[in-house]
DNA sequence: GTCCAGGCATGCA
DNA sequence: TGCATGCATGGA
């Protein structure tokens, strides 16, 4: 841990720890109780919970600038829209269980990728697959950090250089992406401009292994497309045994977050 | 051995 | 359009 360099982030709706491990991103690992060790955008950073404050090691401000107040969604009032989530009788459970969960704002390909991989896959298996993958292909960034290799370096590794992956049949819908993303086919500028994720998914299904659920995860962990809901076999639980007939209005324009609350608790009902 | 995992492509009615 | 099945892999 670089203490040598840090941020200092004052808490406002934000339990940074559950946020960076609730099966958005498969990057992060925890180091200890209330810490937790990654890598976004090529920058390795410690996270440590202080209650009142976090601490961002090896950010400076021109990096929280940059990077990391993107990446935690910082300008987005949370306390507002949990506020209004907290009129729905299931949704206020999910917030005062887990409270201060924020929606990651995450590298577009990194997450057009990772989320190819979790298809008909568990969270310790895809986290297993994308580490291998920036271990294989990604930039040393020194202390057994790897970046998130770019489609070019997928591309040019081909379906050999992937097989150390054990990904199984993902490895051609890896290769697929990495090929249509690269050579433009798939116009992520495009999916930035419009606000119509009907439109926006479209352009992402080109791809050979995107449907909608690989999809509305793009968009929303991706491209920040707060709106787009996945639905895998938690949410379609969720809706069968809550909201048959859909999310509540309360959840309009936030789909996707209010989502990300009911899926981290429903997954965590089970377990206890 | 069987079932399941943040699904999708394919074939068939 | 809707439904059944196979798919690589590994843990429970």
């Amino acid at each position: 841990m670089n203490k040598n360099k840090f941020y200092v982030l004052h808490k406002n709706c934000f339990d940074i720890c559950i946020s960076l491990d609730c099966g958005q991103s498969f990057r992060w690992k925890k180091t200890g109780e209330n810490s937790m060790h990654g890598v976004a955008f090529g920058r390795a950073l410690d996270v440590v919970d202080e209650g009142d404050k976090i601490i961002l090691y090896g950010a400076d401000e021109k990096d929280y600038e940059n990077i990391w107040k993107s990446y935690f969604d910082i300008d987005r009032d949370y306390t507002e829209i949990c506020k209004k989530f907290l009129t729905d009788e299931s949704l206020k459970k999910a917030v005062e269980t887990y409270p201060g969960i924020r929606i990651l704002r995450q590298d577009s390909w990194e997450a057009l990728c990772s989320f190819i991989i979790s298809q008909n896959n568990n969270i310790p298996r895809i986290k297993g697959i994308v580490e291998r993958l920036c271990e294989t292909l990604g930039d040393d960034l020194g202390n057994g950090d790897y970046s998130f290799p770019s489609p070019e370096k997928v591309l040019e590794a081909g379906a050999d250089g992937l097989a150390n992956l054990r990904a199984g049949f993902r490895v051609k819908y890896i290769l697929d992406a990495a090929q249509k993303v690269a050579d433009g086919s798939v116009d992520f500028e495009k999916i930035n401009n419009t606000d119509n994720l009907e439109e926006a998914a479209e352009e992402l299904k080109k791809i050979k292994g995107v449907g909608d659920k690989v999809a509305a995860c793009t968009l929303l962990y991706g491209f920040g497309k707060v709106d787009a809901l996945p639905i895998d076999v938690w949410v379609k639980r969720i809706l069968s045994e809550l909201y048959p007939d859909g999310l509540p209005e309360c959840t309009n324009g936030v789909k996707g977050i209010a989502q990300q609350y009911l899926f981290h608790w429903r997954r965590n009902i089970d377990e206890q």
